[in-house]
DNA sequence: CGATTATTGATACTCGATTATCATTTCTCT
DNA sequence: AGAGAAATGATAATCGAGTATCAATAATCG
């Protein structure tokens, strides 16, 4: 069988999402009682298996997913609405920082202050 | 009272560190037996409490402590170790990544990789 | 239309991290 | 030394995240 219904619905969500969701963010932004949250978990297990999704931290909120087809990019925190944001484009400089030894294979960045629409509304 | 005994021993382990340390690392590095688990946990929220430590999260495994007067600072995750080191130095074009009417108050950069023990090890 | 299999949602359960409890020990002060 | 306050450690309790279970439902296919 293909994608089951429900999934289908937790992809498309992470899908249309302006920054990666947690479990719970999805599940709320589904409706909540429209789908189980067990079924979100199912789904997000599942597209991390078959590597559709991408599991990220931020820090601050725990696990959250994203689809993997996703160019490099990092993340806003917003402190107030606790929301990540996609950012666009990435830093310079970052080698200069590796101690001697040490190989660095990723990196992350996190940006935290308030968003748009926070700041907007304070 | 000044400060206690043991929860002295909990700051000097952290000061001495060269990186940011979980409550359980920190009350493995004094031994297990020596101090209590409750005790490690007690100082670490004094600590946060009367600012002299300060709680960061570096993606994978948990919130960690460091003194709160260290100089603006990044961290190196090993991903065999899984140990956090501190790093020196920042980056350049954070700046740049800000979305309109986002605002800035400060960001986190983590290298992923292997340290110099480890890489070595291998 | 059945028979079979996968999916779903509610809920019970597990697991690790952190906190609360409490009897005991250690300080502080006189 | 002796009283009273704070600290300590072992352990029980709590809390949230994620997983397993299971009966009910929906999809597939002959």
């Amino acid at each position: 069988m293909a994608r089951a219904k429900q999934q289908l619905t937790v992809y498309r969500a992470l899908g249309e999402a302006d920054g990666p969701l947690s479990a719970r963010e999805l599940w709320r932004r589904l409706g909540g009682a429209g789908v189980g949250l067990a079924t979100v978990y199912r789904a997000l297990r599942r597209g991390v298996d078959d590597g559709t999704l991408k599991s990220v931290e931020v820090l601050g909120g725990g696990v959250r997913y994203e689809p993997r087809d996703r160019e490099h990019h990092h993340h806003f925190l917003c402190s107030i609405c606790n929301h990540a944001f996609d950012l666009f484009g990435c830093v310079e400089g970052l080698e200069s920082l590796v101690p001697d030894g040490f190989q660095m294979t990723g990196h992350e960045v996190v940006l935290r202050g308030t968003c748009d629409e926070c700041a907007n509304a304070a």
